[in-house]
DNA sequence: ATATTTGCAAAGCCTTTGCAGGGGA
DNA sequence: TCCCCTGCAAAGGCTTTGCAAATAT
């Protein structure tokens, strides 16, 4: 198994309570709505967009409004909990569980992201002109054998 | 002068005959609009949306449609003349007339966009699990002072 | 009881498309 | 002539917003 694999796994199997507390402490209401959107954002889904949330959702839930998904979702972002990614191949936000500084990786034939450690992109900064970076964003697009 | 601004300046003379010649070697019918659009987006413009050049072109043109802007626009990225750029800091695309491989940096305080050269940023990749990279996007963020 | 959150529909923003008229090759 | 280009308006995809009803603390 991947170093990418067990990043994923570890928050697999979240239950409803630790969801709550998770969601109390950063300072939202543990809605139904809420408790159910992150159970599959954070244990089953895979750089989700709202739409992907959605159609999860009514599968899953007796009714949940696609505004409702944007607003939990810009909420959870908001929180710290999600990191929100507009990225060149799509018009989309897609939706990264992933919290830490790192990268990512498009596969060009599949359209599958996949996240790229720190440790796996050396970066060197010779910026002229007095420039001062806080952040770096970083998408490679190839493909995955 | 820094080598940013000479990178500019190196476009910024062209006459509307070298514009037609430009427009005719990458397939392009030399109309009217097209030579005045290329005028701006290579002569004057920087980093400039769909809206921007529409902006220029209503004051400078008897009558151009919102709809010839974009398909403009979009044939010269077709062509190659142009960089059609999708950042993460903003709903709309840019265009970038400098089309080697290069970097981008966003000033977070005026929200000004510059190129970064190649010089400017070593990349060192240690993709692992068979990912094979074809090409890099980076936008970095900072402030310039 | 009070402040949030939800659902619905409408509107927003950027971009693309369909089609008729016009102009260059 | 024929094909490409233009302009206009309408439609498209994604996201946000306004507001009343429902829910949480």
């Amino acid at each position: 198994m991947t170093s990418r694999k067990k990043r994923r796994s570890c928050l697999q199997s979240l239950k409803p309570e630790e969801i709550e507390v998770m969601l109390r402490k950063a300072g939202l209401q543990p809605t139904a709505q809420r408790i159910a959107i992150c159970r599959y954002v954070f244990c089953e889904a895979d750089h989700p967009t709202a739409e992907d949330v959605k159609r999860w959702a009514d599968k899953h839930l007796p009714k949940i409004s696609l505004a409702t998904v944007y607003n939990t979702l810009s909420a959870l972002a908001k929180a710290g909990l999600l990191l929100e990614l507009k990225l060149s191949h799509s018009d989309c936000v897609v939706y990264d569980v992933n919290t830490e500084r790192h990268f990512h990786f498009l596969d060009e034939k599949t359209g599958k992201l996949f996240d790229v450690g720190e440790e796996e992109l050396g970066l060197e900064l010779k910026l002229k002109g007095g420039l001062k970076a806080r952040a770096i964003e970083v998408l490679i697009r190839g493909t995955s054998k």
